[in-house]
DNA sequence: TGCTCTGGTGCAAGCGCTTGCATTATGAGG
DNA sequence: CCTCATAATGCAAGCGCTTGCACCAGAGCA
């Protein structure tokens, strides 16, 4: 069941059926009329395919994200969604699961989908598909990774900003012991958690000790850092999570070990998610406007004249969040 | 950039390069490897909808679910995406957002583009929606809804069940003022719960009291709903909710206003998502096995042959999962 | 009445790919 | 060296839609 069988019905030409479907030109209402009539009455449903091989571009967005489990990524895509609804557009997610291969192909698939514009928000990134991507102007934002280049929006929170905004909390809190756990991961984002963090630290000279520990990026991950960092002879007064999903496995592992928080303990988290509110004792942790930053994925992604020449950036600050896993320091050693 | 030329580039016509792209029919070793060879150099990608508007059917699974964010729907959308990777399918989603109207133009445009199957997991349906894929014979599953169709295949959680479960396991642990906190809607298996609760308790006579509050669906919900209850007289000992991602609202605000769980107050959820071992106390549940239910949707998506004369129905009975946040009831009344 | 103008509509050429069938290399057997 | 299967490849017709352009009927004007 095609056009073809709708304009027969309404006995008029395809081209005309199309124009009612897109509003297109000038159509007389009672002509318009008879087609509606018969679309309503064949169920008719345009073939998408057809639709976007012949007219060229469409209203499709394309969101590439490294775990949708992450309630992080999750948030950016429903704000996305929701915006893009809201202007006529859809969005096709691709989920990669952290690996580049597929990270790759699936650039590939949505480019071959002919998407208005292709989002990356991934925590590494393969630099050869930003050349891709350049180079094929298509339009594109990135989320956290990556060098600007031309054309392509980057989006960037200021990551060593945030985690000197909880050190600096936590030391006016009297924390003189610090733990940070963190991912495996050597590329991207996550890593300049770490890196940040090491840097902040060494900066408050031997009056702080610190050490720093890893594992997978998840809430057993969270549970088996703290496994290892009690395994050591260190104990931390301070223990900053990488991000809020590690955090409540932190929590949830202390607990477990009888060990107060905020009490002995305080715990910082990172993203600010549902969850953070959730958990038990509530997470203190740095808040990234999502919502912001799902707008200005969506605002670069369709913005009528992207200016070509500068490579543009937008950075975002975090803010600390506080809640109930942290407190002072204990005063005994 | 196009299929032509890589041809050109390759001194073969299109249809070459096609059956090298495919894998059909015979291809000498030579020519396709320089087939392959252009298409490196030119990093081409096909064109998706030329692709399936030329072939025909697609290998791509359309899934629509009523919230995303709720992490049920998530580990169900995760599921069938793995097992179709696995399986060289692609999966696209829809997101509701319980909009009956939204939701059916999604069914609209995912049979618009040509899917290989459409499966429906969602909280409310439109029968219409299912006459008209039983009479398109497309490829269907549907979850939790709807009456059993030819050719459509119908999974279903045996609710019933799981609250007899529930609630004999509650009695058993001698509670006698029960409240059931569930969700606004009228329609679908939400309610289904309700009522099977309800029925349940008028079953155990008059020995046992019990009432329903009703709020939306989430975490928020979850927390009003409890302010509800309690602002009238009825002091239950033990809460039922329809959801884990309530009860965590519902564990939190009983928190709040210093009741304890579960010294004094039993709680229990219903979904056993991933939150309900992070939340504090951690949630006794039923576990409806998102992995098992995933698969299927996926064979029944994918079967080379579904029965089409007898409607096929699979029954899922969930199992109760008992966590930290139930126990007996208090002794003094 | 004959002319131009313009609102409405139809025609037909693609969009980039697949695929059945025709056609041409290729090599084995006579 | 020719014949004829058979293996490789090319041709061309669509798939269902959009869109520039041609066309036609009336209205308005001289």
């Amino acid at each position: 069941m095609s056009l073809e069988d709708v304009a027969q019905r309404a006995r008029v030409s395809p081209a005309t059926v199309s124009r009612v479907l897109n509003n297109l030109g000038v159509v007389k209402s009672s002509t318009r009329a008879r087609v509606l009539k018969a679309i309503e009455e064949l169920k008719y449903y345009p073939n998408v395919h057809a639709r976007a091989l012949a007219g060229g571009v469409s209203r499709t967005l394309g969101l590439i994200v490294s775990n949708l489990e992450n309630p992080f990524f999750l948030d950016i895509f429903r704000v996305l969604e929701q915006e893009a609804h809201a202007h006529g557009y859809e969005v096709l997610v691709a989920n990669t699961d952290y690996d580049l291969q597929w990270q790759n192909s699936s650039v590939k698939l949505m480019l071959g989908r002919r998407v208005a514009g292709l989002a990356l928000v991934v925590s590494e990134i393969d630099p050869a598909v930003l050349d891709e991507l350049e180079q094929r102007k298509v339009r594109a934002v990135v989320y956290d990774v990556g060098s600007p280049r031309r054309g392509i929006l980057s989006i960037k929170c200021n990551y060593r900003k945030g985690v000197e905004r909880v050190a600096e909390y936590l030391r006016s809190m009297g924390h003189k012991r610090i733990a940070f756990v963190g991912h495996h991961t050597t590329l991207g984002p996550l890593s300049d958690r770490k890196s940040t963090f090491i840097d902040v630290m060494q900066r408050y000279g031997p009056d702080v000790q610190f050490t720093t520990v890893a594992d997978s990026d998840d809430y057993a991950g969270g549970r088996r850092a703290v496994q290892q960092l009690y395994s050591s002879n260190f104990r931390p007064t301070a223990i900053l999570c990488v991000n809020d999903f590690m955090a409540a496995g932190v929590l949830r592992q202390l607990r477990d070990m009888g060990v107060d928080v905020p009490g002995q303990v305080s715990v910082t988290g990172f993203d600010n998610i549902t969850l953070s509110e959730i958990v038990y004792p509530a997470l203190t942790t740095l808040h990234i406007p999502r919502d912001q930053i799902g707008r200005q994925i969506f605002a670069g992604l369709t913005e009528p004249k992207p200016s070509t020449k500068v490579p543009q950036e937008i950075i975002i600050t975090p803010e600390l969040v506080v809640r109930e896993s942290t407190g002072r320091a204990p005063t005994e050693s």
